[in-house]
DNA sequence: GTGAAAGCGCTAACAT
DNA sequence: ATGTTAGCGCTTTCAC
């Protein structure tokens, strides 16, 4: 079936094309009656408007391009899920690229979507040092950025982040309040900001609290399930007293959970657990897994709605860009909650 | 800055624009110095080649829709984490839509899909029912349809699916095989063939054990955690004898196992338990949750192939489309295994 | 091996 | 209220 165009409809109407035009984008010069008949014509040809040679005149694609690490983890697919009902809700689509964590990726994405003549990035970046120039490109081209969750501070951008330090810092200050003193802290090996901060919190509640801050209780690895279990062993063979942990990350913090469960240490009264992230698991397993929300969906509906704020303004980049900061929500739950004071 | 075209390169080299739009896709007639001055002078003046343009004027776009439900699943998340690596791998990308289950909203993207000119839509149906004459539209307008999971079984559409029929009886039968007999179904009500299957699995395998099929032993309701723990109530309330459950969804089954457990009653000593989706939190509670897996990513994956092996092919539409069914995988865990026939 | 020319389907400025 | 015209930036056929 040949695809009909405006001219098709024009043809049928004997009117000109520019008229259907007009009539199709609702323009007020046209006569209430025209519009009618284009419209009637229209949906009987099955008119479908092509949005590439409108995108193409117009210099407005209404494609917003997002760039995650990977769909497959609860996190980036929430925050996903929360962009996209906005921005359909806004007349966007929206075109999806992940980098598994990999620069040449991210940068293939960021020229994908230069190529495709989006008309945002909504990004979350792999790392935030290196070769990032790339993103500069956007900027270049004036095409709007901002990141969320993970931004690149030095490139003033707007962003929609949590409140890292804020969570670290109320995770670790719930289990010093639970009665817990020699907090362990397990975080990512990555260069991130989201990790460096949840631990300038986890260090920062241990001062407040006039406890040390002791360098041989904080561990990094690539977060996982194994490396909660690898952690625990580590501590339990070289005997190193601790009575609680604090790891970045759910799935960290429920391997450290089935290891001790396993070697006979009971969770809480001997030691205390929290995460980070709010993975379903968590409130089902046992003891349920204390952990810190990140308000995933917030975050992307608020960063959707941020870019669509900022887009209408004259120029996008400014001096001070806008950065909105969620408040994470800590979660507590019985693997970190004991009497006072035990 | 302005953006840069095959004219400013070719201005640059005094040569035409076509010499470099031939150079730029690798033409076999253009020589190797024309080409490497092209390449260069397109990388100095921050050339991106414009997609609009190109897949206006082609009528190829490299573009895929893909319509699922919702991304706020881990179902639906894997899946399309599949599709992309595998689609972004080919040169395709990917045009997300949500439908939250509703067909206006899937009518609403099939319309965006075909507007924006994909090169063919992967789309999980909200429903199996009603209008669906919108997915006849791709057809008629020869844009190839994959269906993936959920298939609409009367349209003659390429399909991958797993074989839930299939998963319905390995988890009944398992359930029988551990001594289980009076075995209670947690089904939708959703019109979806997927969950009809499963009770037609969970029918057969009673059948071929000899088993009687109780209909006061099936339940329907928007799955859930909230259903699993409702239907439990109002089992142990109207105390119905049964000694397992078979939930076609994990978090259904999640639930029921809670409210067992609050009751006092042991899983699975007393009442065997399977789900159906291998939800991560499954394998961390306590008892670890028997269920069925999926295989989702490797279902994005397959759809993604199939998609790139047909649409080679002349024709996409033929009489008999092909339709891969992925083999479901009984994950056995504590809360269906005990000793048989105690 | 390269150039010339047409046109994909639309938007928008300028006519009338 | 509608028509005319000129592109947007590319692919592609036909020349030479």
């Amino acid at each position: 079936m040949k695809k009909t165009t405006i001219h098709d409809i024009a043809a049928e109407l004997g009117v000109t094309f520019s008229t259907v035009a007009r009539a199709l984008n609702d323009h007020p010069a046209i006569s209430a009656a025209t519009k009618a008949a284009v419209l009637e014509t229209a949906r009987r040809l099955n008119y479908q408007q092509n949005k590439l040679a409108s995108s193409l005149r117009s210099g407005r694609s209404n494609v917003i391009g997002i760039i995650v690490p990977s769909l497959d983890t609860s996190f980036f697919s929430s925050v996903v899920h929360g962009m996209e009902r906005v921005l359909n809700e806004n007349g966007y689509s929206v075109l999806l690229y992940q980098t598994g964590e990999s620069q040449v990726q991210e940068q293939k994405g960021v020229n994908t979507f230069l190529q495709s003549r989006v008309d945002g990035v909504l990004a979350s970046v792999s790392a935030e040092k290196d070769q990032t120039e790339f993103y500069a490109s956007l900027r270049k081209r004036q095409v709007p950025l901002l990141f969320f969750d993970r931004a690149i501070q030095e490139l003033a951008i707007p962003s929609v982040t949590i409140n890292d330090f804020q969570g670290g810092f109320a995770a670790t200050e719930h289990l010093i309040q639970q009665g817990y003193q020699n907090i362990v802290h397990i975080m990512s090996d990555l260069h991130l900001t989201i990790f460096k901060e949840r631990l300038r919190g986890y260090v920062e509640a241990l001062k407040q609290h006039g406890l040390p801050v002791r360098e041989e209780l904080i561990f990094k690895g690539r977060v996982s399930l194994e490396l909660g279990q690898q952690t625990v062993q580590q501590l339990l063979e070289t005997q190193t007293p601790f009575d609680a942990i604090f790891a970045a990350e759910d799935y960290t913090a429920m391997g450290a959970l089935q290891t001790l469960q396993e070697r006979g240490v009971p969770v809480p009264e001997k030691v205390g657990i929290i995460g980070f992230a709010n993975e379903a698991f968590g409130a089902f397993v046992t003891p349920s897994l204390s952990t810190v929300d990140q308000q995933t969906v917030k975050m992307g509906e608020e960063t959707a709605r941020l870019f669509l704020q900022l887009s209408g303004q004259k120029n996008f980049y400014q001096e001070t860009p806008e950065r909105i900061v969620l408040d994470p929500i800590l979660v507590p739950r019985k693997s970190s909650t004991r009497g006072v004071n035990q």
